[in-house]
DNA sequence: CGTTCATATGAGCAGGTATTCAAGCGAATT
DNA sequence: AATTCGCTTGAATACCTGCTCATATGAACG
């Protein structure tokens, strides 16, 4: 059974957000762009388990990537970065605002 | 297997708040104190799933509730509403604006 | 006190989500 | 062109969470 259908799309990106490793890998992307293997060593977590979790981000549209010869650059998707880099996510229902 | 210690809290937190009809409910709430019965005319969910929600919000700090006659209230916890009352919740880790 | 109204609780099922393991794939290097 | 590096993907599993049904509690009221 559903709810209100406006907070459905909120609620959706708040569960994508609503988890220790991405949200520290959110926080690391918005200090800047950062490749897979640089967030891998200060995470710690599984190669194959991080890039599970930047799927889910990815798919979310919260981050976006490129390649870069050998290795993937992630960064914080235009949309949802704000001017007051570091420290807001305009998640387009919500602002989330960290300190 | 645990990521970055400093986000626990904020993911747990997010992860209450990351569901419709919790969202829903705390929308609601933040308009001001509201009794089960008129959240549960407002939101279309069985009474018994509400109830079920509440617990999580309530075990989660974000609302309180008291007795008043027959019914109970709940409200935003105090903890929790801040000045701008109707527009932003203040989580420890990080404020969740809501435009 | 027994019933009704308003809400809460507990058990059980069902679908979802995180985690691991094994394998794949593109780019560089030899 | 074969190998290595860096990362992604898919399948299998194990856990968690939402939902429902049945039952309980607590306050008011006859």
């Amino acid at each position: 059974m559903m709810a209100a259908s406006e907070d459905v799309s909120c609620a959706e990106v708040l569960k994508v957000l609503a988890d220790e490793t991405r949200l520290a890998v959110m926080r690391r992307l918005m200090q800047g762009p950062q490749r897979v293997g640089e967030l891998n060593e200060q995470l710690h977590v599984e190669q194959t388990l991080l890039s599970h979790h930047l799927r889910v981000l990815r798919d979310a549209g919260l981050v976006s990537s490129r390649r870069i010869g050998k290795s993937v650059e992630y960064k914080i998707s235009d949309r949802v970065e704000s001017k007051r880099r570091g420290a807001v996510l305009e998640l387009g229902c919500c602002k989330l605002d960290f300190r």
